[in-house]
DNA sequence: CTGTTTATGTTATATTATAACAATCTCTGT
DNA sequence: ACAGAGATTGTTATAATATAACATAAACAG
């Protein structure tokens, strides 16, 4: 097994730094959007923050409540643009098995993202491991088929739940 | 690279014999279901039928509309008890980024399933490759988690449609 | 044949997502 | 400054996916 440098956002222990964290992602935003181009507006901004506020994945719909408390016309399609946009420029995931979305750990660089998600508190690890992205496509194109995109999730017990039922 | 056994079920040719593909996975289901001692009632057996029929994912409500040509008072709570029922006995598989399901090409053998689903023409094959599905596991571990499903979905063109845009 | 469990029927509603068009903002060239 | 073009957001409506809750009926165990 490969050191652990694949794991680009490891289960978070309870008392870390969680504002840095958002403020670390803001940062890194600003910088992604200033090299591709790509205009990062006041409620772009705000949406990744809340993404990143929960530091697990949050649905659409609960971004929406929230974003309405500050933004009295904010409607469904407000969130899904919003969402869209970041999806595009790859600031956040799409966790297909929740329809929900967690912030990208690492947007700098281009990745499909494995993502390791706990049954019992909904947290989410990130993880990049090139050997199965690589074997996955290795895979497909044996088959004759050109991968695009992957779609990795794992559900199960994070440590802190895994004592639990 | 491994042989190719771990292939369940591979892109079909245009005219392949699609009637026998549909008998067969009733057959294995009646098989699979008195094994477990599962009830395939004459419902449940003709929602199998119906998500066969199309050999590419199918949505709950697609099956709906069908299923009201026979059955006047088919409802959602119809289609998605009868396709909770598949699932729970492994004879269907849902794939997430798409809303909509397949059938299992092995139901006899518990597997996660490895999915490379087409942009093209929404066709869909199915892989079980040990290797990927126990390295990723092994990543979980490594990180204290317990692996419990493995959704992994590759999406792109397979080889019909790899040539067109 | 009777109570219990399992399966299905039925109505209503929750949740997730997009279409379509209007208004506003931003930026560019002059 | 101003006009035009393109991008962003507002607004209303509705589509698509899924479940809750309770009623009825079928299967089957004692």
């Amino acid at each position: 097994m490969a050191p652990n440098d694949a794991v680009l956002a490891p289960f978070r222990k309870q008392g870390h730094d969680h504002g840095k964290c958002v403020r670390d992602a803001l940062t890194a935003a600003e910088q992604v959007c200033a090299r591709e181009g790509a205009s990062l507006t006041p409620l772009r901004r705000r949406v990744l923050e809340l993404v990143w506020g929960a530091h697990a994945p949050v649905r659409a719909y609960d971004l929406l409540d929230t974003l309405r408390g500050e933004r009295r016309r904010a409607a469904p399609p407000t969130i899904y643009r919003a969402l869209d946009f970041l999806l595009s420029v790859r600031l956040i995931h799409r966790i297909e098995s929740l329809n929900a979305f967690v912030g990208c750990a690492d947007p700098k660089h281009s990745h499909g993202g494995q993502f390791l998600i706990c049954d019992g508190c909904g947290a989410v690890a990130e993880l990049d491991d090139p050997t199965i992205a690589r074997r996955v496509a290795d895979r497909a194109r044996a088959l004759g088929f050109t991968p695009r995109r992957q779609t990795i999730e794992i559900s199960g017990r994070c440590p802190d739940c895994a004592a639990d039922g």
